[in-house]
DNA sequence: CACGCATATTACGCCGTGCGATACTACGTT
DNA sequence: AACGTAGTATCGCACGGCGTAATATGCGTG
């Protein structure tokens, strides 16, 4: 992956709370990337271990997570970042 | 790194052929991210031998590069989709 | 009801690579 | 000469991306 699944993951709960499954859909339908099984649940759990997303409900069969305070905080750094390279990058090419 | 190195440099070459040194404080100038020799280098080396970029002259003290014509398809395709992902990414910010 | 398919999550293991640390050479300045 | 900066290369570890298999449950159809 070009790009952090885990931007991937806070990007998709931005809208709403959803369980894996329905991320792994979800993304794959916005951004055209599909992650697979350990990619995703790898992601999920290093991000709720690190704050950025904890479970919204008890853990049934579907185990649906939302953002934390701090996971919001942390999208909007990543995609500010996100934007700002990818508009240098965009005038640069438009250069050479 | 949220963000691959490879878009970096990539990005970096975009407006002109550079060397290792140069990409390194051109890239914190831009992106505001400094990458360590270690991801520097091994970015370079791996980016090489995949045709991404190309020596731009003899190999001396400084080794420039250039990039490749697959390079900058690649670098556009790179880009292309990170500008998908953030619009979606910032649509859905905005909404929640 | 039984069977099969889609949904949903977890665990395993490989290997690529991010990245800090280290080392080394060349150049310029005082 | 000595020192700081420019410039590149390498080593090693640990983390994480990712494919895959295992497991379990709900759902619809014949």
């Amino acid at each position: 992956m070009m790009l952090d699944p885990t931007l991937l993951l806070l990007a998709s709960l931005a809208d709403g709370q959803k369980h894996g499954y329905a991320m792994m859909t979800d993304i794959e339908a916005f951004a055209g990337i599909r992650l697979g099984a350990g990619t995703l649940y790898g992601a999920i759990t290093r991000a709720e271990q690190r704050g950025l997303i904890e479970p919204a409900g008890p853990a049934a069969r579907r185990r649906p997570y939302r953002l934390t305070a701090t996971g919001q905080r942390h999208l909007r750094e990543r995609l500010d970042l996100l934007e700002r390279v990818q508009r240098a990058a965009a005038r640069r090419e438009g250069v050479s």
